[in-house]
DNA sequence: TGTACATCAGTGAACGCGCGTTCACTGATGTAC
DNA sequence: TGTACATCAGTGAACGCGCGTTCACTGATGTAC
């Protein structure tokens, strides 16, 4: 196995366990120390590969965006109403994150931006092109749909985001008094809400 | 001066310092030291005063709840539509939270809480609490307004605080794409979408 | 194919720092007579 | 009213700890001839 190789077998280890270490214990509690050592190596590891603890997080991040990309693409090419859609959205939010913690490593890595610039222009690049993304496929929905949002596309995804996250995050403390349903329930009106027929005549 | 009214003096600083540099700081990065001398105190006056890290913080977020219990009070009294009055509390949301930093000092605490059972519970307790309280003057607003949820007022509460929790979350990374009309228009959509009419034959 | 040197991923120890919490103490306030 | 003692809010220093980051080093891999 060439040199290259093995680095990157470590790197691929080291983003895998961190996911775990900082799920299981957030990110403040997270350690590059636990880290490495769940990893099978020492801390001096990560920072061959790393440059900081938070340009590990950007790429754990990073990796999630992208592992969740090909799940976006199947929902897209699901038929069904627009709420039937925002239903299987809510459902695969609350799948893709059971029990809020991946909801609380985010907003505690926001927190922790909050006096590092570097950081925070980087969550919040990556928060937007998500948004971004998100919204061009909704665009796309509820065109087929025959359904539109009096709102700019990015701001509804984006809301669609922090609303879900919020739920999630509720989900955190009181598991027992936010079930899946509430969740979709409660996305579900959100979507009804906003959405509104074509009307024949509109240009637009 | 007695001394009872001295220490209450004190701990009425600590509070009011305590939420203004959790505010600025942020949950972990607020240090008790840092706390106690923006108060003009020591650290063993926090300790005087409080157990411990997490006691304070609870204090301070009574001290928040109950400061805003008059708001809800007048919010409840107001006439209008369901609309009308959803977009009012989303004003005050965000009123109270203009950049998303109490919420964000509040989801740290909760994944500070995470491996700290009795915190934890502390936390859950009060978000019971409000949740029930918020639920009563929806039901009661409801009723006037001739519309129902057709969800326990507890959940649609819940949903409520948790998403507008997650807006205000979002307004902390990217204050310029989350404007205080979004926020408003996203909670007015969920609850478009969420209420019905009550239909005259029924009974409940 | 073999040799001599260069590279560099990962090691292991140290650094600098600051945190939450504890505790012996102090001196002003409170209490009992 | 005055005196002697008790209380206790707040002080200041220390404790124990563990964090993120740095860095001189190592030894296996890569390269040049």
């Amino acid at each position: 196995m060439t040199r290259d190789e093995r680095k990157a077998r470590t790197r691929e280890r080291l983003l895998e366990t961190a996911r775990e270490v900082l799920l299981e214990r957030g990110y403040n509690a997270a350690t590059l120390d636990g880290i490495a050592l769940a990893a099978g190596v020492t801390k001096g590891a990560v920072y061959s590969n790393f440059a900081s603890k938070a340009e590990l997080f950007l790429a754990v991040l990073d990796a999630r965006t992208e592992w969740r990309a090909p799940q976006f693409e199947r929902a897209r090419q699901v038929s069904g109403t627009i709420e039937d859609l925002a239903r299987q959205h809510a459902r695969n939010a609350v799948a893709d994150d059971p029990d809020g913690r991946w909801a609380s490593v985010l907003v505690e890595a926001w927190a922790a931006a909050v006096d590092d610039e570097p950081f925070r222009l980087a969550l919040r690049a990556r928060t937007r092109a998500a948004n971004a993304s998100v919204g061009t496929h909704v665009q796309e929905i509820a065109e087929r749909c025959g359904v539109e949002f009096p709102h700019p596309m990015e701001s509804v995804s984006q809301a669609s985001g922090a609303m879900l996250r919020g739920l999630l995050l509720q989900r955190l403390i009181d598991p027992d008094r936010v079930s899946a349903e509430l969740v979709e329930e409660a996305f579900a009106a959100f979507v009804r809400g906003m959405v509104r027929p074509v009307s024949e005549g509109e240009t637009r």
